[in-house]
DNA sequence: CACATGATCGCCT
DNA sequence: GGCGATCATGTGG
């Protein structure tokens, strides 16, 4: 179970009133490109006593294990903390960084491919202030999503990414942010945004 | 607008 | 012991 932490009031809505569908596992264990693009335009949600609290994402970047330099399972590694990424597709990956704010990471593929898409933004219902989540840290604060939650299972644990029929996002690409050190790696296109939103980090 | 800096701590070497 | 998948704030042009 997610940690009983509160989420922001503003970003309280009904997915069943915008006819949005919970994804299953098939959906998670695909190519981790496939996923990172595929989660622009869907939704991540929480439920919190009783009511559900999220937005739409519009920003992710794919992280693809042990080649890549940038990931923290590179070259294989295999700790305490990285351990939810070895875990089945559909599994949710917390981390903190700079002692101060989290990330939250959508792990994909099967067991023992440790690969994992990171959600760096998202935007709230109309109401909600547009920034609120753009950011990786911004969006595990507004959502209530801490280290404690690394390693909850996305299908049955109050956290949820829900697919959303309606308008496809306008989608761009490009190097993933934060991550100079990382080799050549750094300027893989493994970033995933939509070009219409104004919640994008980094404006 | 473009940098520059401080906060703060778990994780890995 | 060093540093990071960040963010808010401050400076100067």
């Amino acid at each position: 179970m997610i940690a009983n932490r509160r989420p922001d009031a503003r970003l309280r809505f009904d997915p069943e009133a915008l006819g949005l569908t919970a994804r299953t596992r098939p959906f998670f264990r695909r190519g981790t490109v496939a996923v990172a693009r595929a989660l622009v335009g869907a939704w991540i949600a929480r439920r919190w006593r009783g009511c559900w609290y999220g937005g739409r994402i519009v920003e992710t970047e794919a992280y693809l294990g042990p080649l890549d330099r940038a990931a923290h399972s590179w070259g294989g590694r295999r700790t305490p903390r990285v351990e939810p990424m070895y875990g089945d597709g559909g599994l949710l990956y917390v981390f903190l960084v700079y002692g101060m704010h989290h990330c939250a990471n959508v792990v994909t593929r099967r067991e023992g491919q440790p690969e994992a898409v990171l959600l760096r933004a998202a935007e709230g219902r109309p109401g909600a202030p547009t920034r609120l989540m753009s950011g990786p840290g911004k969006l595990c604060a507004a959502l209530g999503i801490t280290a404690a939650d690394s390693g909850i299972d996305l299908l049955d644990d109050g956290l949820r990414i829900f697919r959303d029929s309606g308008k496809r996002p306008h989608l761009a690409v490009s190097p993933r942010i934060g991550v100079d050190y990382a080799g050549e790696a750094k300027d893989w296109p493994l970033r995933f945004y939509d070009a219409d939103s104004a919640a994008v980090s980094r404006r």
